[in-house]
Parts: C-alpha cells; sequence; structure tokens
DNA sequence: TCAGTTTAGTTTGAAAATCAAAATATATAA
DNA sequence: TTATATATTTTGATTTTCAAACTAAACTGA
C-alpha cells in the first residue's frame, strides 16, 4: 500500500479509511434499497425487472430499446420479451424512432405512468422516513453531494 | 396537499420539494449503482444474486438462511438451491446454527472470502472515483448523512 | 455508388432461476 | 404432552434469461 500524497501520509491514510468506511456504508445503502424495492414488488405481483422499467421510464421519459436493455443490464432479446408482455398489460407503449428507423422508443402509457406515481409515492415515503431526524440544511446538503455523485456516475 | 406546518407554509413546501429531489436523485443513484453491479458481475459470469450474496456474507459475516433470504428477497427454497451451487464451486459452506438445531449458517470459505474482497475493491475504485472530487470534509459529511440513512432503514 | 460492416431489434431453443406447496425436523407455547 | 410455529429442503411447474441466428436499417470507405 503506498501513500499518495507522501508529505502528509496521516491525513492521506484517514482519507482513505473514510473511502473504505463510505464504501460500505454506500454497498450497505444498495442492499437494504435493493431488499426493499424486491418486498415492494413481490407484494404487488409485479417483477423486479418491470418495475425498473417502469421506474427508468418514468423518470427518464421515453427511451430506445437498446437504452432500456444496458441500464437494467439485460440482453435486448430479453427485454423484447419483457416489453411485450408489458404491452400486452398496458403497461408501456412502442413507437418509431423519428429519425432512426431501426430504433423503436418504449414509453409508458397512462396506465404505465400512474402506476409510475404510485411506486413513486412509496420511494418518497421511504426517503422522508429515512431523512425525518436530519435538519432541512442537512437534507439539503445530502441532496447536493448524492448530486454531485450522480453526476461523476 | 396539506402543510404540515402552518405557521411557516413556505419553509414547509421547500422542504417537501426537497424531498422529492432527494427522493428522485437517491432512486437514480440506486439504478446506475444496480446497472453498473449487472455489468461487472456478468463479465465474471457470476449472476446478480450470487455476488450479492457474497457482499452480504463479506459485510455482515456468516448468517442464517433465512436471514440471508429475506435480505436477498427470494423464498428459502430458491436460496436452497442456489447455495447448493455456491458450495459446490466452494465460495460458501454451511455449518450447524450453535443453539438452534433447525438453523444453518452459510458462510464465506477463504476462497468466497478473496472473491468478496476483490469485488470489494472494485467498489471502493468506483466510491472513490464518484467522490474524487470532493473535499476529504465533503466525503466525511456522505459518509456520516448516509450512515444516518442506514440506522434508519 | 455500392459492397462490407456495424447497430437495433426480434425470434428461437435451451439453460437457469424462481416460486408455491409439500415434507421433515426442531422449537415453542399452552 | 399436544398443538402450533419456525427453518430448511425437496419437488414440479412456470418464468426469466441468455446466446445465437435472423432481418432491417444505418454507416463507411473505396
Amino acid at each position: 500500500m503506498t501513500v499518495a500524497h507522501p508529505h502528509d501520509a496521516l491525513s492521506a491514510a484517514s482519507a482513505h479509511s473514510t473511502d473504505q468506511a463510505l464504501n460500505h456504508v454506500i454497498i450497505e445503502f444498495y442492499e437494504k434499497l435493493s431488499s426493499w424495492e424486491h418486498a415492494i414488488v413481490r407484494d404487488k405481483g409485479f417483477s423486479l425487472s418491470q418495475v425498473h422499467t417502469i421506474e427508468l421510464l418514468g423518470v427518464h421519459g421515453a427511451m430506445r430499446m437498446k437504452e432500456l436493455a444496458d441500464k437494467i443490464g439485460v440482453t435486448t432479446g430479453t427485454l423484447t420479451v419483457q416489453i411485450d408482455k408489458m404491452v400486452d398489460s398496458q403497461w408501456v407503449m412502442r413507437r418509431p424512432h423519428e429519425s432512426d428507423r431501426r430504433s423503436i422508443l418504449v414509453e409508458l402509457t397512462e396506465k404505465g405512468q400512474a402506476l409510475f406515481l404510485e411506486h413513486d409515492a412509496l420511494h418518497l415515503q421511504l426517503t422522508t422516513d429515512l431523512t425525518a431526524k436530519m435538519s432541512a440544511k442537512e437534507r439539503s446538503l445530502l441532496l447536493s453531494l448524492l448530486t454531485r455523485m450522480n453526476q461523476e456516475f
């Protein structure tokens, strides 16, 4: 293990241990959120992947199949059958891409949009609960720090 | 929509909009992390669920089947077959629970521990990258805020 | 222009993951 | 003790997923 800044070994070492702690806190948060989502989803009778799709389309708007597959982390073949089912149950619809005739855009139907809003409300409740003990200043600080992390992603 | 504190409607409304923003930043972060994990995992030839197990056991130590199944979000039946495979490939092992003879503890083998450390290093690298532009003070602030969220979970 | 290559999406057939329900063993409570 | 609850495994069926082959459109470079 080498120290990045020999002129200040102590602070470098402590920065490193903060990163380790931060890393594990992030992993733990991810695990908890993931398990929460799983439970919510199972209760409602959806698959995790379907809700993930609803979430992505709700937050980002219409998206190409390829783009969606990449974000979800499945092949386009898998996504095709998944979207087929979601079209059948009227959560989403396909429409042609304006400029690229190879591409197809997927977007939420009204019913899908309603489902997104319902699911989003659960997330909001969770967020509110998790930050209930924070001051307004702390919450907005957390918002800005997380926003900056997302930008680097 | 009612306002929680009528004596200060404006700040209550703005606190609410911060919560909305915070909520969406959290969802976005979760999505990105999830997609990152998917990609990492696929490259190495593991399933997401297997790596999740490795992560959970690595962070929390030995755990009962039921506990692990709840955290991952699958039934114990599903977990039994998954752990069978992971025992075969020597990532984890089973051992009896000391006081409850119905229960079985799952824990990482040495090989599994090594895999965890390897995977954890990738996470650390990601964390370091995402927080690279933050000051030491900001990073430790983020650590403390996330720690508090985890505690409320 | 036009042949070759890349990219987007779908289809297909097989493999893997998952569930619900039944079965077994142990623990707890009345 | 007897009844009920909990932890795990097993089983059979369903669902999800992948890789590979295929079609169609876009791009690339003589």
